[in-house]
DNA sequence: ACAATATATACTAAAATTAGTATATATCAT
DNA sequence: ATGATATATACTAATTTTAGTATATATTGT
């Protein structure tokens, strides 16, 4: 995979945003269309095309879909993520928030929906 | 600076290794059009397109203009740098080989032709 | 003042990316 | 088989980015 094509896909701001939760672990679709407060249309095409890029891969769980990241992960956004963790900007903060608001989501749609893909909820602690 | 704008800047090669060349010290737009073979107008947009991002900035000296990495040099330009010289990549062994032949370069108009911006050839041992 | 060199800008055409709406597909429960 | 949910795709319109040609500007040397 070319460089350029990476920092392509992080350029934008929700890719990126997708890529940081994924690292944290596999999420279906719906829970990160959720998390981000984006139309279906767009999340869907963001990881086809991220999945084709190489980044990605998906697998089907009922009618969930879940994606995750491809294994090992590319170095390049590794190293990209871990930096802005730990820097102090806009979109970092952003990504802190986003890693929060998965953290909770996922409690609830395990807890008390009893609603989520098997491989999302092995996550947590006690589901 | 949003780093998603830095992202796109370096999504493009041409404009990563300008700032792979910069990093290294000084040049002036004619030596960087050498360096990367490109045609002198594509050169100077995407330099003025850096600067007005403001990862870059840039002087006179007599007829020439010479570009600078902005000081302190962004983070995150410092750490994909960092990153893509040690990788092993297509895209990492042209930033390898820019900096050698920008070295070359120095050396001949410093020394051979004596037709160099004096911050350029500053930075040859003996000028 | 004039020519040469280095660089920048205006303008236009071409290409690539993104966004939106509608529709299709897959799976599951009834 | 039918309806509901989750996801993907086709198609189109809108926007952004890139490339190319021509022209302009600044500086220097004559």
């Amino acid at each position: 995979m070319e460089a350029s094509e990476i920092y392509k896909c992080i350029a934008d701001p929700q890719r990126l945003r997708i890529l940081n939760l994924l690292e944290a672990g596999p999420l279906c679709v719906c829970h990160m269309q959720e998390i981000l407060e984006v139309p279906q249309v767009k999340m869907s095409k963001q990881l086809s095309s991220m999945k084709q890029l190489g980044l990605l891969k998906a697998h089907r769980e009922g009618t969930w879909m879940i994606y995750k990241l491809v294994d090992p992960v590319e170095g390049l956004i590794t190293a990209n993520l871990c930096y802005l963790r730990e820097a102090a900007c806009a979109e970092c903060n952003q990504l802190q928030r986003d890693l929060t608001k998965r953290e909770k989501l996922i409690l609830k749609v395990t807890k008390i929906d009893n609603d989520c893909p098997q491989e999302v909820c092995q996550q947590i602690t006690c589901c």
